[in-house]
Formats: structure tokens, sequence, C-alpha cells
DNA sequence: GCTGAGCGA
């Protein structure tokens, strides 16, 4: 009977439509946080540049990166007690255009002798309970 | 700081 096959075939239809009609995707607030730990964090002024050659001092990051926007502030991050750079550091420009050319810029070029690699920063530690002194993070900058 | 992934005193 033709009826009888035309209403067999109407569910096949409604079951694909209650299939992705189904509020199923609630991802836990914790997402957002395992997800900036892998990756690309989104954009900011801030960039993260790993690779350095070791001997990269911040002035060579600021001067290279320099070319591509206004740095307010660059840093090669040094172990304390070497003193000795840790090979990779941190370069804030004015604008987030300018960091995005940054990037562009510097992503995958040569400092010193090795390929650096330049990113988004993540945004530093969760704000905590204030420090008894001034050599809290919180105070630099 | 030669040994090279990473997120900062």
């Amino acid at each position: 009977m033709a009826l009888r096959t035309a209403a067999a075939a109407a569910p096949c239809g409604l079951r694909r439509f209650f299939s992705t009609s189904i509020p199923a995707f609630n991802f836990p607030p914790s997402a957002a946080a395992a997800a900036q730990q892998r990756e690309k964090a989104e954009p900011s002024t801030n960039l993260f540049v790993s690779g350095l050659s070791k001997r990269t001092t911040t002035e060579k990051l600021q001067e290279a990166f320099s070319q591509f926007g206004e740095v307010l502030h660059a840093r090669v991050v040094t172990d304390r007690v070497s003193g000795y750079s840790k090979g990779f550091g941190f370069v804030r420009y004015a604008t987030l255009e300018e960091a995005a050319k940054g990037i562009e810029g510097m992503d995958g070029k040569f400092l010193d002798g090795w390929v650096i690699f330049a990113e988004y920063a993540r945004p530093r530690q969760p704000p905590g309970p204030p420090e008894n002194n001034m050599a809290s993070p919180y105070y630099r900058q």
C-alpha cells in the first residue's frame, strides 16, 4: 500500500529532528579552564615568546618585536638564582593590533640562531590573598 | 646555559 509506506518513512525524518534538538551540550565551567592550558590563549596585548636562545636578552627581545609595534614591556624570564635565561619571555604591546602583528612577524622566525615561537600569553595567576610584602607578583610592573 | 618544553619573582 502506498499510504502505509509513506507513513513508515515519516519517523525517519522525525527521529533525526529530535536527535538534533536535544540540549545535551552544556560544557562544564572547567572546560574553559582546560582549553586555556592546551589551546592558544585568546587575543591579548601580552605575548608569550618561547624557543629563545639562552643568550637572548630582554633588550634583544624588545628590539626584535619593536619592528611590529610599540613594545611597552619585554622580559626574558631568567632563573633567579643562576641568573640565566630560561629560554622564554614575554612581550607586551600597546594594542591588540600590534600584538597580532608581532605574532605574525616574529612567530617561527630566527632570533640569535633559534627559531622562536610567539603566541598570546595566558592570563597570569588568579587573584589570591594579599602577600605579606612587596615581593608579591601583584605589586610588580 | 652545553642537554630545548614551556607561561613569568
